[in-house]
DNA sequence: CCAAAAGTGTTAGACTTACACCCATGG
DNA sequence: CCATGGGTGTAAGTCTAACACTTTTGG
């Protein structure tokens, strides 16, 4: 039961490889970033942020969505959560493949800093894509407006510090619906999930009173109950 | 960028494999069904059901979790559904490796129709298993306890017919706690999750007033409140 | 002092919890 | 006709959505 170095049989090992979706909210819509396809199949055509796992250099799939996130997005330090693995025959025309999928959130202008080339999607509508990457942004789309409404995950969306209004404009955008101010930031209290800078507030573009300045106080939260 | 035959290379492909959590409610408890592993390494010990993907004869990894339940367990049309990956250069002495884990689940009586020689551990205390069977068997259970709350889920470790008292008490054994018996009839009949069998009932082991049997409306429902 | 956005308070109504109660059955 | 578990009703208390209101700022 050990693997073979012959070709068709059925101890031949699979293609392995991650695929990244990464997101981020341009403009209050949830996007997706594609970069044109370095090798064949489907050589420059915009795709999913993927590549080999490697056996010698990766120690696992996540240090796989690093040096990916790194090699192609020059991004480092990105919220990642797995989502799931999409495998099969035909998904890949080179054979039987699978793919670990990852879910990966940035602010906007983190973007500033990432690799040039790559193009941004809307995640409802990214086009046609290769591979099942239709299938595969569908399903980040789907848990991240899922677990959005139950836990701090959207905050990932943000800068490391942010107001509450802006939380409050990146849960709608996520979710989907307008979210009442009083009702958000009560909820938002009682889970304790946020802590205030002291002294520290920012403007608005349109510039007004200024709004206190919040911290995420741990990693990631789940809550019993939609906000 | 093609897989080579050569061993050692950082284009080596990786083991994948698949590895089932199945469990059921034995006496109250929830637990997992383990199998004496038919070959090293760990020739033997109870691990959790597994096998390599086979390229040729398993369309998808869906495929070989179908296949593996029913050459180890005899078993077939088993509710299953993907945990998550786990990965690594050292989960498996036999090199970096890749197990797509998922969760199973059945009512113990379809257990007897199962093949000899099952082991049932308590999910919470499995005992000390091979690879990282330990922390996949956590996950799963992580997984029902928190999702059970918030769908039909733990009905699958029900019979395709069952009473509300029944399936009361596996909700209570998923969740860790004691159910309000109005509510919970309240909450179910508002989900419409259920739809009676009309003129059927069932008695319980001790005999007394009968219960009206339910089957499943839909093959599972996510809530958006906890029960 | 006005406009606009940040932030707080209040109240009617919905929802739940906890418990009491009624029902059906076998012995 | 009683014991037991199945099944239903309800009142007290809690929670929340919706909206009105106050505060802070720049111009």
């Amino acid at each position: 039961m050990t693997a073979r170095t012959s070709s068709d049989g059925d101890f031949d090992r699979p293609i392995l490889t991650v695929d990244v979706v990464l997101m981020t909210l341009l403009e209050g819509h949830l996007s997706v970033v594609l970069a044109p396809r370095a090798i064949d199949p489907f050589k420059g055509k915009p795709a999913l942020l993927g590549g080999y796992v490697r056996v010698n250099s990766d120690a696992d799939a996540d240090a796989t969505v690093a040096r990916v996130l790194s090699e192609k997005a020059k991004l480092k330090e990105v919220y990642v959560e797995q989502l799931r693995t999409f495998s099969g025959r035909k998904r890949d025309p080179r054979g039987w493949s699978a793919s670990i999928a990852y879910i990966a959130l940035l602010p906007l202008e983190r973007l500033e800093q990432a690799a040039a080339g790559l193009v941004l999607k809307p995640a409802d509508n990214p086009g046609n894509l290769p591979f099942d990457h239709n299938a595969i942004v569908g399903a980040a789309r789907d848990r991240l407006r899922t677990k959005g409404a139950y836990s701090t995950l959207p905050a990932r969306l943000l800068p490391p510090t942010f107001t509450l209004p802006e939380m409050q404009q990146v849960y709608e955008a996520v979710i989907g619906e307008r979210l009442d101010q009083s009702s958000f930031r009560r909820k938002i209290a009682e889970l304790g999930a946020l802590e205030p800078i002291p002294g520290e507030t920012r403007r608005s573009v349109t510039v007004r009173r200024p709004a206190q300045l919040y911290r995420l106080a741990a990693p990631i939260t789940l809550f019993d109950k939609r906000l």
